[in-house]
DNA sequence: TTGAAAGCGCTACCAT
DNA sequence: ATGGTAGCGCTTTCAA
C-alpha cells in the first residue's frame, strides 16, 4: 500500500453516473438496440449468432443493466403485475400464509405480486390509485371494493378482479368467504352441548366488523327456531374492558361464549377465571382460527377451525381469468369451518 | 321494448372499448392532449379558461379516464414509489403497526409505498426485480440485502435505500436494529435477579435466525466476564417439541430462560408447568416483544419491551435521502429494549 | 389561452 | 443475422 501524504479534497464520490438503458448496452456491445433487446428477452422468432450474444450479456452485465419495467409494459400495452392492496390491520399466521402461498403460486405463472399500501384512501380513490399501475390482476379481500370500483379497475385494463370477501361485487370474480360459517359451527357446537344463553364477542376494533358481524349472524342462523338466546358482547382487545365485562358476567347469565377468536378467547377466559368463573362448567367457551395458543390454555380451547382456499387455487383463478377476461365471473363458496372440541366446552 | 323474436347467438357482452388515454379525453373535450394535461395536473404555470377546464374535467369523468402511471414516469424520468420486499413470514403486531404508521407517513408526503411479493428470489436477483420497478427508494427488512444488492439499486434509479437490520451495509441508509440490546437487556436483568444458568430458546423457524442469533449473542454479552452459563436451547413451535425440552428440563439444570419472544415463552412456559416446574421458583421465564397474551398468562409473563423507531422517523429519514441522494448515508441505532418484570421473574 | 411535437425506454415489425 | 424505426401514454417546451 502507498502511502499517500495529503491526499487533496476528497473528490466527490463516484461521479454519479445515470441509469444505464438498453442504447447504452448496444452502445457497448456494438450493435443495435433491436439486438440487445433480442438477446435478452431470448426472443427464438430471431438467430442471433453466439459471439454477439456473448458481446451483448457482457456489455449488460458491465454496465449493470436492469430493464425498465414501465418501458417494457408501456409498449407490451400490459403488464403481469397482480395488484393487492396491503393489509390495514395485524393479519394472523393463517392469513400470512395464505398470501405467501399465493404469492408463491402466482409468481410460478411469472406474474409479479405487489402489495399496494392503500390508507386512508376509499372506495373509488383506492380503486383508481390501483388502476393507475395498470395491473393485470387485482385481488381485493374484505368488503371495501364496489361495483363502481371494479369498473374502475377493467376500464383501466385489469382482466381480472377477485375478491374475498362475504358478497359478490357486480362484474367480479368471488372466493366467498362468509364467516357466517364460523359461528354457525360455534353455534351449533354450544347448542349441541347443551348450551342456550351464548353470548357472543364482537370485537372494538374498528375493520374487524367485516368479519365480526357475519360471525355474529352466523351464532344467531345456528339456533334460530330454538329456545336458544344470543347476545352480543361487545368488547375491546384490552384487559380492563375485558375485566368489566367478567365483573358483570354473572348477572349476565349465560352459560357459553363464542370470543370472536382464539385471541380474544384467551382475554375473556383469563377474565372469567379471575373472576372465580369455572369453565366450562359455569360457562362454555369457543374461539376461532385454531391458533397455537388455544392449544396451551388450560382448558384447552376449543375453537372453530376455519379451511381457507389454498394459494394455488386462487392462483389458477386468477390466471384462468386473466386468460380469458370474457368468461363471466365465478364465485365460489370457499370458507369451510368445523369446531374442534377440547376442554373448554 | 319491441319484443324480438329468435335473438341470435348472444351478443358478445359489451365489446370491451380499449383502455381511454389522455388522447381520449382530449378528443371528446375537443382539446389538444397538452391541454388535458394541464388541466388533470393543475398545473399552475398556464391559465386554462374555466369552461375548457369544465370540458376537460367532464370528459375524463365520462370516459373514466385514469392517467397512466408508467408512462408518467417514464416521461418523468423518475417515480414516487418506495418499495419494500412484502415479508416472507407472519409478522406480529408491532411490526404490522410499524409498517402502517411508515405507510400512512409515506402517503402523506406524497409517496406511493409498494410491497413486493418476492419470494424464493434471493439475494441480487431480488435486488434485479426490485430494480426494474424504478423505485424511488427501497427500504428492505432483514439482512437479505448485500452491497452489491445496494449497488444495482443505485445504478437503477433509487435515490434512497434503507436497510432496517443488525448491521449497515455499504452504500444504503440503515436504521440499526440490533436485537443484541433485547437478549442483553433479557440477560441483565436474569443475572440482576440472581439467575446463573440461563437457558435462550433458539427458533427452529427459518428466517427466524436474523433476529434470533442477535438475541442470543445479547445474553452471552449480558453476562460475560461472570459466573453464570449460557445454554442454547433449540425449539420448534410446536407442542411437542416443547414437552420434550420440558422433560429433559431438570438434567439441564437451568434456573432461567430467555425464551426468544412471548410466543415462545407461552409455549415453553406451559409445558414446563405440565411437567411440575415451578416458576419462577425453580425457572424463571422471560419473553420478548410485550403482547398481551404475557399479561394474560399465569404468572404473568416478564418480557422485555421493544422500542422500534416510528414510521414517522423512518419516513423522514426516506425523505431526506430522496431530496439529497448524494447525503452520506445515515446510520441510527434505533431499536430499544428494557425489561418488565412481571412474575415468571 | 391553446396546440404541435419531441422524447422518456422498450419491443416488434420490416428491411437489408 | 442484424439494424432502422414506429409507437406505447404522458408531460413540457416552444410557437402561435
Amino acid at each position: 500500500m502507498v502511502q499517500i501524504p495529503n491526499p487533496p479534497a476528497p473528490a466527490p464520490p463516484a461521479p454519479k453516473r445515470s441509469v444505464p438503458t438498453s442504447a447504452d448496452v448496444a452502445r457497448l456491445a456494438g450493435v443495435s438496440r433491436a439486438t440487445v433487446s433480442y438477446v435478452l428477452n431470448n426472443a427464438r422468432a430471431v438467430r442471433i449468432s453466439e459471439p454477439t450474444r456473448r458481446r451483448v450479456r457482457e456489455a449488460a452485465r458491465e454496465l449493470g443493466y436492469v430493464p425498465h419495467a414501465a418501458a417494457r409494459s408501456l409498449r407490451a400495452g400490459h403488464s403481469r403485475m397482480v395488484l393487492m392492496p396491503a393489509p390495514a390491520f395485524p393479519v394472523g399466521p393463517l392469513y400470512s400464509r395464505f398470501i405467501n402461498e399465493l404469492q408463491a403460486a402466482l409468481s410460478l405463472l411469472d406474474y409479479t405480486v405487489v402489495q399496494h399500501g392503500t390508507i386512508g384512501v376509499h372506495d373509488d380513490e383506492a380503486a383508481r390509485a390501483w388502476a393507475e399501475l395498470r395491473p393485470v390482476a387485482v385481488l381485493v379481500p374484505g368488503s371495501g371494493l364496489g361495483p363502481r370500483g371494479v369498473e374502475v379497475l377493467k376500464r383501466s385494463g385489469a382482466r381480472a378482479v377477485v375478491t374475498l370477501g362475504p358478497e359478490t361485487v357486480e362484474g367480479a370474480h368471488a372466493l366467498l368467504m362468509d364467516h357466517d360459517v364460523v359461528g354457525h359451527s360455534a353455534g351449533a357446537h354450544l347448542f349441541d352441548t347443551g348450551r342456550r344463553r351464548i353470548g357472543v364477542v364482537v370485537p372494538g376494533e374498528r375493520g374487524l366488523d367485516t368479519f365480526s358481524a357475519p360471525r355474529l349472524a352466523g351464532v344467531r342462523a345456528a339456533v334460530r327456531g330454538t329456545d336458544a338466546t344470543v347476545t352480543e358482547l361487545p368488547l375491546a382487545h384490552d384487559e380492563e374492558a375485558a375485566a368489566s365485562l367478567a365483573r358483570r358476567w354473572r348477572d349476565l347469565g349465560l352459560d357459553a361464549v363464542f370470543a370472536y377468536n382464539d385471541e380474544y378467547a384467551m382475554l375473556l377466559m383469563r377474565a372469567l377465571q379471575d373472576e372465580g368463573i369455572r369453565i366450562p362448567e359455569e360457562t362454555a367457551v369457543v374461539g376461532a382460527d385454531d391458533l397455537m395458543l388455544g392449544r396451551l390454555l388450560r382448558p384447552r380451547l376449543s375453537t372453530v377451525h376455519l379451511e381457507l382456499p389454498s394459494g394455488q387455487e386462487l392462483a389458477d383463478l386468477v390466471d384462468r381469468a386473466v386468460r380469458d377476461p370474457s368468461a363471466s365471473p365465478e364465485a365460489h363458496k370457499v370458507l369451510g369451518a368445523r369446531t374442534i372440541r377440547r376442554d373448554s366446552t
